[in-house]
DNA sequence: ATATATTGCGCAATCGGTTGCGCAATATTT
DNA sequence: AAATATTGCGCAACCGATTGCGCAATATAT
């Protein structure tokens, strides 16, 4: 059990020396003599000596800690963004703490709160759905924490902001659909509260315009609950016969379609194309892989914490708005459409044994 | 920018009292007068006090950090698992920091020991796939700090493990199948170097002798590197014409076999049955739902939390092997293979149109 | 030989809090 | 009225390190 740890002044004491001579001779300081520094390394190592960087960093005034607060942790998206963060911290001596919200904008609350007592160096913020404003923050910047948001966030002007273009991604897609030949396109989308939601919607809604094409508001799923999933998808399909190609605005939203599609038997691409917006793993397990917009937590996660680190270390705090580019990732669920060819021609395309 | 922090002193000048008596009435001490303490919530509002836990736990002893130390971020088990000990933490006010080890033993070793620097109150490992013994640790005994392996682990009498019971989850699978009539399965397992896929690979293999089916090596498919796993599931299809059935040891090679399945056009459960080893997420949106046993991360990580909790409260370091039961949820990947049915058979079947 | 630099080290303050103990003022008991 | 108990607060040490400054001993320059 928990053996009493052996300090500075333990060493120091063993060796007849101050502390302060001590600290330094492990820190290297040019004040201290070779022989000194001999002895007092080669006694930490056999005393077993541990630093405390809490002592340490007491006195500095920094801690060395970033916090990461997302409203929750699911499979898509999140971890990918967690690694990236995770890589850049650590290569930078810094550890990152990870909370989550729930969702809840009091916890997120809460969470932000003790970040200031943990004297958190920099915080990073995937927002909660339920957050609507960012008072809440202000608290970080008056004690000169800085803060950015990521990924899930609502539009503001003060706080640095990391996301990708979401309304031109989805334009992108429905667009690179409509090049195809399709018309007729079913947007899968997720709650509307939050903006990436709302701004890939906006996207779509943009794509149909730029090409004249008629967007009726039953090929705008909005889907809060994945369970309605089912219904939402079966009415769109039988208010368009014509429906032929699906944009699926997540990564969750997009397995949870493709299930769907395999599960009422409808085929991909040969009865319905498919694109999505993704960090980019599963489309390549679903079958056929998945044409997408490839939006890499990986990467979003690495650069977010460049410039925060980046932030903490010259003490900046201008704000900037960062979009990160998404790149068309074609794979095998998009059938190029000539015109006339109907969804029941497409059905009968014999399927290879292999 | 940073705008210094106020603390106790501060109040304490601005009230004209002591430190003692601020640090003392902010912690509701009984000593204080119902009228200071009042007074110095005021004030401690007003000037909008701070406290800094790093001062505060460097004097206690404690840090309420928890460390997890993880091979990788992956989307499977880990996300989940992260979720379930978060939330625990969380709710013990303690905070977790995430380390990974990009599956080095190097990095291991380095972040048990910054753990110690750091003063966690304890520290979650999954040991990388390198890690082939538990030195590395003994620090983290010597100063008394209690940690707890989990999920991917190799044997040890000196610490506290928490797993499933691999070999008999493999077992259960095998047997499962064979019950529905399957005699020759084949196994896809991962890297033998981990325990855990020995353990379920010996499992698969006892299933088979209580039976006396014949096992052969060609139905064990060791796969270290995913890309391979087409090769090898194409060479196992070919050496066994009279393969009905699949089990694979975890989600991902879940994910990857049931892809190359759909790939090559062989059908769940008509031409082949499925089942797996699975947190239970994967499994539902792959079509059809894939029977499996399952292993929550959710629940993994929650109890584990609890228990490293109780070990830290009660600084009790008695090593425990806890084994997490796995439940079976039979969805419809595996069917009823009656005697005689022949693979080939069961590929006619013709596949309704919806 | 004297004045000046350099070398090597320690004193003491500091970071932001917590806590054992003592003490004066007031309240209660005998 | 004297003895005792209680209340409310502050002194000072402490947690484990870092650091500005001073100082003695030695080395170098004049």
């Amino acid at each position: 059990m928990a053996g009493k740890r052996v300090t500075l002044k333990d060493i120091a004491k063993q060796l007849g020396i101050s502390m302060t001579t001590v600290s330094r001779a492990l820190a290297d300081h040019p004040d201290i003599s070779a022989e000194t520094k001999e002895r007092v390394r080669d006694a930490a190592q056999v005393m077993n000596y541990i630093p405390n960087y809490r002592g340490r960093y007491l006195r500095a005034k920094h801690s060395r800690l970033i916090a990461l607060i997302v409203p929750e942790m699911n499979m898509f998206f999140i971890p990918s963004m967690i690694g990236g963060i995770n890589r850049v911290v650590q290569q930078n001596d810094y550890s990152l703490i990870v909370f989550q919200s729930d969702n809840s904008i009091i916890q997120e609350r809460r969470l932000v709160e003790y970040c200031t007592h943990l004297s958190a160096d920099g915080v990073l913020l995937v927002l909660s759905s339920e957050t609507a404003d960012l008072q809440h923050l202000e608290i970080l910047h008056e004690v000169g924490i800085p803060v950015i948001l990521l990924d899930k966030t609502i539009d503001t002007i003060k706080y640095t902001t990391i996301t990708i273009d979401d309304e031109e991604a989805g334009r992108e897609a429905a667009s690179y659909l409509m090049d195809h030949g399709h018309t007729r396109v079913l947007g899968v989308f997720g709650d509307q509260r939050q903006r990436i939601s709302s701004m890939r919607l906006k996207g779509f809604r943009r794509a149909h315009s730029e090409r004249m094409l008629p967007l009726a508001d039953s090929q705008i799923l909005r889907v809060t609950l994945m369970s309605e999933l089912e219904e939402q998808l079966n009415a769109a399909f039988a208010a368009h016969p014509d429906l032929s190609a699906i944009f699926a605005m997540t990564d969750e939203l997009l397995v949870h379609t493709h299930y769907l599609l395999a599960s009422r038997g409808t085929r991909v691409p040969d009865d319905v194309s498919l694109i999505s917006i993704s960090d980019g793993q599963a489309p390549t397990f679903l079958y056929p892989n998945v044409t997408h917009l490839r939006h890499s937590g990986g990467e979003v996660g690495e650069r977010t914490a460049h410039i925060l680190i980046g932030m903490i270390e010259h003490n900046s705090d201008a704000m900037m708005d960062v979009r990160i580019r998404t790149t068309l990732v074609e794979l095998g669920s998009v059938a190029t459409r000539t015109e006339g060819t109907k969804r029941r021609a497409a059905r009968q395309v014999q399927r290879g044994p292999r």
